[in-house]
RNA sequence: GCCGGCGUAGCUCAGUUGGUAAGAGCGUAGGAUUCAUAACCCUAAGGUCGGUGGUUCAAUUCCACCCGCCGGCACCA
């Protein structure tokens, strides 16, 4: 019977565009998880979309001098049009404030608020902060700067000041400006829904206590984000803000005149997008929205969360604790957190930086090179457990060497030999002899190392598996050396040949999740129907007399030229 | 400062519960071969597993300290 997975990757904020940072961390191998259980006929839904609302997006909106709503929306077309010529296939891609999702999103979040409220988890304080009356919004810390409390710094920011490295409260700068408007704040009086994260701190420590050990089909959670998320809640999880004072968002939805003009904190609804979107989807596939339930609150269902390492405390500990005291949800079974990839420019390494300007743009990236190549680049070196730095040098190099020297070219030469010399057919099985059946063996055994790697999210492993087998199949076609062989017994040589497809056709199932342009044509070259890549059937044998198609390449060499799509 | 992570062959990295595992890929150098996108195959190189102590019959793998790099400690997403 299939299990059910409810994959969700990290919304993207949309306020920017995505660069290669973004795929390697939550986006990529959650597509690789999702494809690899499609391919086992598990019962998965892949859901994502853009976040919205919150100050940064009304901040780029005022700096790009557009509507905020025309803004979110034309980035939500931008990332999803991204992700779809990177292959990355969301089942519902959609946006905490897209046209087609905000009314859903709001309900569904408005409704987790007020569960939250009537269970007395909240803490309604007021509290002083900083408003911009020009701009009509109070302040966050990143948009005030003045003088330091403590040092005299006149650029101090606004909780922190770079030059004595002291921090403080906002209302402690002295002269402090907005850097919205430039005018000068005036200290105003707020209220606030607090969350009291602090009662959840037993219940969170010893759920994830429990995830250090396997649990049924999921393995133990990866050591960083346990590491992590415990730390936390050793040094106390204080109460949390949940509402804002903005006019961008989901409005607060409680019959209180202190409620006015406020919306929920961005952290707060952005997790609920998984589950707008689930409804939304739900309503649109089968007009129930009410069967997104079957996915959050149905215990049968795996929530696995893909997402990058600044996610962390949000989805192992806020929106836990969320969900708890919402109390009918059920927690994620998964958090899969990933680190940030860095980018090497010559010598030197550094952080993706839009303002140094040095970020790799997924869709200018993609204007050069193949989907795949990036794929199996970004793959290959994940930062699953530290992080790790793009450098296109070695995109270069290893899309020359690994993936077109390895797999391409056995692809290539094994379906270029049967169209020249056995007429485009697979050949009849004559005798097998050990070393035969030990590299169809060698098929089964990468699938099963594969599969084990996949379970256990261990992605860049079981890439490795693959690319072994990839070049042990290249070493079986040269010991074999069926060139000779077919000039003086064509029948041994087409026994040969057999081996070798019934290989290429283990190759294009096993390597369909990481790299799927290349394993549809290479399903094409070999005739099979769409839809025929299915996992159980990798070491399902090709019949012999099965005709296959025209052999074509499946990458092409790259060159490092002058001009690299990085700036 | 406190907490966490990392530091293994030229490069990128694997190393499960401590004991013939010190490994893979790439790069480099030889050799072989021609079916294949000058691709593929074979062989070699020998890195004090960041440093110093300690526990142990035995440590890259456990502990302590030190050095170096990175991150967290925000009403920032």
């Amino acid at each position: 019977m299939a299990r059910r997975f409810l994959v969700t990757s990290g919304l993207p904020y949309s306020n920017g565009r995505l660069h290669v940072g973004h795929l390697a961390g939550a986006y990529l191998p959650a597509d690789i998880f999702v494809r690899y259980l499609r391919s086992k006929g598990e019962d998965v839904l892949f859901v994502c979309g853009s976040d919205d609302n919150g100050v940064a997006s009304l901040m780029s909106a005022r700096k790009e001098g557009v509507p905020v709503q025309d803004l979110v929306t034309r980035y939500n077309a931008f990332q999803k049009e991204d992700f779809s010529r990177v292959g990355v296939e969301f089942d519902v891609y959609g946006g905490t404030h897209h046209p087609d999702f905000v009314e859903m999103h709001e309900r569904i979040s408005q409704g987790f608020f007020r569960s939250i409220h009537e269970k007395g988890f909240f803490e309604k304080k007021t509290s002083k902060q900083l408003y911009d009356v020009e701009a009509k919004q109070f302040l966050p810390d990143r948009y005030v700067e003045g003088t330091c409390p403590n040092c005299g710094n006149p650029d101090a920011h606004g909780d922190q000041c770079d030059r004595c490295g002291s921090t403080y409260d906002q209302i402690e700068l002295i002269d402090p400006k907005s850097t919205v408007t430039g005018t000068t704040p005036e200290l105003r009086e707020t209220t606030h829904w607090y969350l009291r994260l602090g009662e959840f701190e037993t219940p969170l420590r010893e759920w994830l206590e429990a995830k250090r050990e396997p649990h049924g089909d999921q393995p133990a959670w990866r050591d960083t984000v346990l590491n992590f998320a415990l730390g936390q809640i050793k040094q106390g999880l204080p109460e949390r803000a949940m509402t804002r004072d903005l006019h961008w968002g989901v409005p607060v939805p409680l019959d209180d005149p202190d409620a006015e003009g406020k919306v929920l904190y961005v952290w707060f609804d952005a997790p609920i997008g998984y589950v707008s979107f689930t409804a939304q989807h739900c309503a649109d596939h089968g007009g129930d929205w009410k069967e997104y339930e079957r996915w959050w609150k149905d215990s049968e269902t795996r929530i696995v969360h893909f997402i990058g390492e600044d996610n962390t405390v949000f989805h192992a500990l806020t929106w836990p604790a969320m969900m708890q005291a919402e109390g009918s949800y059920q927690l994620p079974a998964q958090v899969v957190a990933n680190s940030f990839l860095n980018v090497k420019l010559g010598d030197t390494e550094e952080k993706f930086s839009k303002s140094r300007g040095n970020a790799v743009w997924l869709g200018e990236f993609l204007n050069e090179f193949d989907p795949d190549p990036l794929r199996y680049y970004l793959t290959a070196i994940a930062p699953e457990s530290a992080r790790t730095a793009f450098d296109l040098a070695d995109l270069v190099q290893r899309n020359n060497s690994e993936l077109l020297g390895a797999l391409g070219n056995y692809v290539n030469r094994t379906l270029t030999f049967l169209q020249r010399f056995y007429e485009g057919v697979v050949p009849e099985v004559g005798e097998r002899d050990e070393r035969d059946l030990a590299q169809l063996a060698r098929v089964a055994e990468t699938q099963a190392s594969m599969e084990k790697n996949l379970d256990a999210y261990r992605f860049k492993a079981a890439l490795g598996d693959l690319m072994a087998l990839a070049r042990e199949t290249n070493a079986y076609f040269n010991d074999k050396e069926p060139w000779k062989v077919r000039k003086t017994d064509p029948a041994a040589g087409g026994t040969i040949l057999n081996v070798c497809a019934q290989t290429v056709k283990g190759l294009a199932v096993l390597m369909a999740p990481f790299l799927p342009y290349s394993a549809e044509v290479t399903r094409e070259m070999l005739a099979l129907p769409e839809g025929s890549l299915r996992w159980q059937d990798a070491t399902v044998e090709l019949p012999s007399g099965h005709v296959l198609g025209e052999p074509r390449l499946l990458f092409r060499q790259y060159e490092l030229s002058e001009e690299q799509p990085t700036d």
